[in-house]
DNA sequence: GATTCCACTCGCACACTGTACGAGACAACT
DNA sequence: AGTTGTCTCGTACAGTGTGCGAGTGGAATC
């Protein structure tokens, strides 16, 4: 009677994995394989029993369900994220830079990522551990109790929102690949009636894409970091 | 030859719709009742048809396919935010502040967007409407050029990545309602091995989780205008 | 008034999804 | 030898988006 559970695959143990070969690792090795390869819709249960060889519902002994499973990737995108220990950086930026660019690059580096983000609660041991030296590097930057937190979350957040957007324009570009030029006709037309919008298409016609946006994350990062750096001197 | 147009709700004309009753808006509409009752998963193209008394495939006559559905709905949601025109603020500080905090009310309201927000093109004309008026209140407050998309980028990207988690929070806790207590629990019990974390977790015990994330996204509003701020005056 | 045409509806079918169930296979322990 | 527990998987079910093609009703044309 001590009422439900949370129901996460952390709150479980996983299934003891006497190993013959297949284990909880090797499902979530071989689902990464299929959505760096395909994306999120491409990740099936029948299909990853295919790559492994094993019928679709055999999967099912060492993850409950396919949300289970996409909650073990999804730790897994964390794990390949760095925030460099303290001892490396001299200053608290420094780490908050390195930490923002590594999240973003291994977002962009699995956009089904993108996908599962937000919107899963991160519990897993690699979301937890980011989550610990994040606090310790923005504690040792000054910050005390609630705002180590907030500090954290506005960082995260800004890198998040940054990069899902980026992640949704490379996937249209690739399911409906057609030359910067006619997307920019298409978006121009689109356009039609906002003046200020138009000019700053027309500003940006040189520039790379990727390259613009590059600049644009520098850019808001280098805000972010500012205004944490302004909270923390009042 | 001229190759592939680009693909999106907004590059053709809407059905004429002589309109005995159906039509496109009536359809965006009963689809937005229904994602509002049932969330993103609640929504399926039998079930909005029954919904309109009309057969499921007799949709695909004013809708290409579901996802034009979902940009349309989608653009919706940008009708919903208000951006107060330049006469209306004295600062833009005021302006981009009245802006986020519409933007972050509207998705908490409708939390199916959080799905959609950062994955389809904006290129509806509410979408267009809104970013129009993002950067006249930029450009007003002496961005120039490209800086003036990155300054509205990078507030945007803050509140979506802010508000993304709040809605997964949300829609984990509705699905699987726990008191706050077991809820922590589990929470310390993933933490274990984390310091740092369990202190701050402790930290937050008295106050209420909505109360801390109103006071997490003022902070980090706070902190992305007083960097925003910065870079314009260097 | 008859005919043609077109806007529109919708039942059926197809390929696909996640996963509950239960029957079997094999190894280890009693 | 028998029992138990771990693990595999075929089958089945309810659900999805949507292509196709036949059907309907009203307006326009002859």
């Amino acid at each position: 009677m001590t009422g439900k559970q949370f129901s996460s695959v952390w709150m479980r143990e996983p299934r003891p994995a006497r190993t013959p070969g297949r284990s909880r690792e090797e499902i979530v090795r071989a689902a990464m394989e299929l959505l760096d390869a395909e994306g999120l819709d491409g990740l099936s249960m029948r299909k990853l029993g295919a790559k492994l060889d094993a019928g679709a519902t055999s999967l099912y002994w060492y993850v409950a369900n396919k949300h289970e499973l996409l909650e073990l990737v999804y730790d897994e995108i964390w794990g390949e994220m760095t925030v460099p220990p303290p001892e490396e950086t001299k200053w608290w930026r420094q780490t908050a830079r390195a930490f923002a660019l590594s999240m973003r690059e291994v977002i962009l580096r699995h956009p089904w990522s993108a996908g599962l983000i937000g919107r899963t609660p991160a519990l897993g041991p690699n979301a937890l551990e980011v989550a610990g030296r994040l606090s310790r590097a923005f504690k040792g930057a000054g910050f005390r109790g609630l705002e180590i937190d907030y500090a954290a979350s506005t960082l995260t957040a800004f890198v998040l929102g940054t990069t899902i957007p980026e992640v949704a324009y490379n996937e249209a570009m690739a399911e409906d690949p057609l030359d910067e030029e006619s997307m920019r006709a298409a978006v121009e037309r689109a356009s039609a009636g906002h003046p200020d919008l138009l000019e700053r298409l027309r500003e940006s016609k040189p520039a790379d894409t990727t390259e613009v946006r590059e600049m644009m994350f520098a850019f808001g990062l280098a805000a972010v970091l500012d205004g944490l750096e302004a909270r923390l001197t009042t």
